[in-house]
DNA sequence: GTTACCATTGACGTTGACGTCAACTGCCGC
DNA sequence: GCGGCAGTTGACGTCAACGTCAATGGTAAC
């Protein structure tokens, strides 16, 4: 079996290629592991880790590109994984999506904003623009 | 003249009024204008606001929502302030827009996939739900 | 005129998210 | 068997963004 070892055989990866891959340090990895959002295998006293890890990983990355502190990352994350199965422990759970949901959407109602009055700031600027190299001409 | 104050006469905020309309404290908007992000007039000794301030704030806040640094919220709100005329100016300006857009479009996505991935957690959850309930019955 | 209450100005404390540095280990090539 | 290099574990440093506290000042109410 596994002659030549196939391409999606549960690839492993080391925390320096994690790190370049995801353009971080190796220290904050391992910051992000004492945080409680990775928990990588071990070979010896070295991490590995798994696609499952990588995947957490880009996780991480995403909440933070939106704002989200590393402790509501964590409480997403350990819920997205863990599997709830009692009423309460799904109510709290749809609750915090609720919560969520909304920040996001509140967030992409910024985002819009936001663009649209750059979209005016450019097309001023190209005007000005326009006029300046006509002058400096 | 101005019998009665018309409404849209200019009105001016007080400190406070600010932090309790945006639900920040005073300290916060003191910390904002050290930053060089605000400048109020003074009455005396005190701070008088006047929309154009209000409306910095407005921005500074929705900046951070947006994952802004105070020094690059000051940056874009002092650029689109001051009047650029000469052409590298002009041209400087638009790269900076046009870098804030791409971080913005690329959030955009990130709250985009994000909200597809809380939708299907709330369907599942709502299956899970309804079968915890139906068993509990 | 004195109490009560905002506002201001430092100065220092705090929290989150890492950076930095030191001391050590394990392995690889020669 | 020895550099060299990646990786590890503490411990401490740092920076941004405020919070907190003390001392002071103006002013409106009583």
């Amino acid at each position: 079996m596994t002659a030549t070892a196939g391409p999606r055989e549960s690839r492993t990866y080391t925390i320096t290629e994690l790190a370049r891959e995801f353009d971080i340090t190796p220290r904050a990895i391992r910051f992000y592991e004492d945080m409680g959002l990775l928990a990588p295998g071990r070979e010896g006293r070295n991490r590995v880790y798994a696609q499952r890890d990588r995947t957490r990983l880009k996780l991480t990355l995403r909440g933070k590109r939106l704002g989200l502190s590393l402790q509501e990352i964590r409480q997403l994350v350990t819920m997205y994984d863990s599997q709830s199965d009692t009423a309460p422990q799904l109510q709290a759970f749809l609750d915090v999506l609720a919560a969520h949901r909304q920040a996001l959407e509140r967030q992409r109602d910024d985002i819009r904003v936001t663009l649209e009055e750059i979209g005016q700031h450019e097309a001023r600027c190209q005007q000005l623009l326009a006029l300046a190299l006509r002058a400096g001409h």
